[in-house]
DNA sequence: GTGATATACTACTGATGTACTAGGATTTAA
DNA sequence: TTAAATCCTAGTACATCAGTAGTATATCAC
């Protein structure tokens, strides 16, 4: 039941993005830097998030990768998907019925309540609260400095 | 993001417990073969179960295992905490606050959130549920035979 | 007290997944 | 043309998963 650095890599990344974006697109040297990852362990993860529609490239110099949609159209429920794969404790869960043996199962109904239940956080985080909530935390450390 | 063969095993072993335990006890062979699982692995299982405290053994010729309370008194939390460690997505969740930068984690709360929905499915099913669940399974079963 | 039957404990193994690293190919702005 | 960026594929060390195997120990029935 854990989630891998794919998935929590994966939101930093776009949550930077968002954060950094400002219209322009921005390279993944940037980000590795800002975020401490390794920049060609971050290039296998954003290419995720390209093929999921979440992220568009710009090759070449001055490239970089900028967010296909505004910040509060991209949930924390597409990031994880793109990056995790399902979220599905097991996965008849996530298409139940699917299974032939789906009602006969004495558990399936225990995964599919854990996956309604997951979904309905991620769901409902959007990309726009953690960049609000990043900004935030930049401000408090900052105040700390004084 | 998946529960392990130990965990749904786990709940396998311990609706079979509640159903055919009739307030003997059941060798892991019965188990193993009404369950089509190893019983070698099985074994691996339920002495995690057993030192979790939800199960007594009973050595030596027709020993076998049996339930230290009522199933209405185990939780699908009791046992699948025992069986996968902690249902936690990330390590921070579960002991909020103990990591360092947790307040200045930008997703921390999305773990504390995912853990805190699952933790409320899971303990709100008991292995009554489960047993119960499982005879009207066997019902269901036996009226399409006719 | 001797089998037969059960759990207890430890070690090993093949397959798979995780978390990267490495290197070359391609694209593009300056 | 070159420097800076993404694109793509392969490899690698390590850990975890899902068991298997074997021996030791305990207990009931005779």
């Amino acid at each position: 039941m854990k989630i891998s650095t794919k998935g929590r890599y994966g939101l930093r990344v776009m949550t930077d993005l968002a954060v950094n974006g400002n219209g322009g697109c921005v390279s993944l040297k940037d980000i590795a830097e800002r975020e401490h990852l390794s920049e060609k362990y971050l290039e296998q993860i954003v290419n995720q998030l390209s093929k999921a529609g979440l992220v568009k490239s710009l090759r070449g110099a001055k490239g970089g990768y900028i967010l296909t949609k505004p910040a509060d159209e991209i949930t924390v429920e597409d990031i994880l998907k793109a990056t995790e794969g399902s979220l599905a404790p097991v996965a008849c869960a996530e298409d139940n019925g699917k299974c032939a043996s789906y009602g006969d199962c004495v558990t399936s109904f225990i995964w599919t309540e854990i996956y309604k239940a997951t979904i309905g956080v991620v769901s409902s985080i959007t990309l726009k609260d953690l960049a609000k909530r990043s900004l935030q935390i930049e401000k408090t450390e900052l105040e700390c400095l004084k």
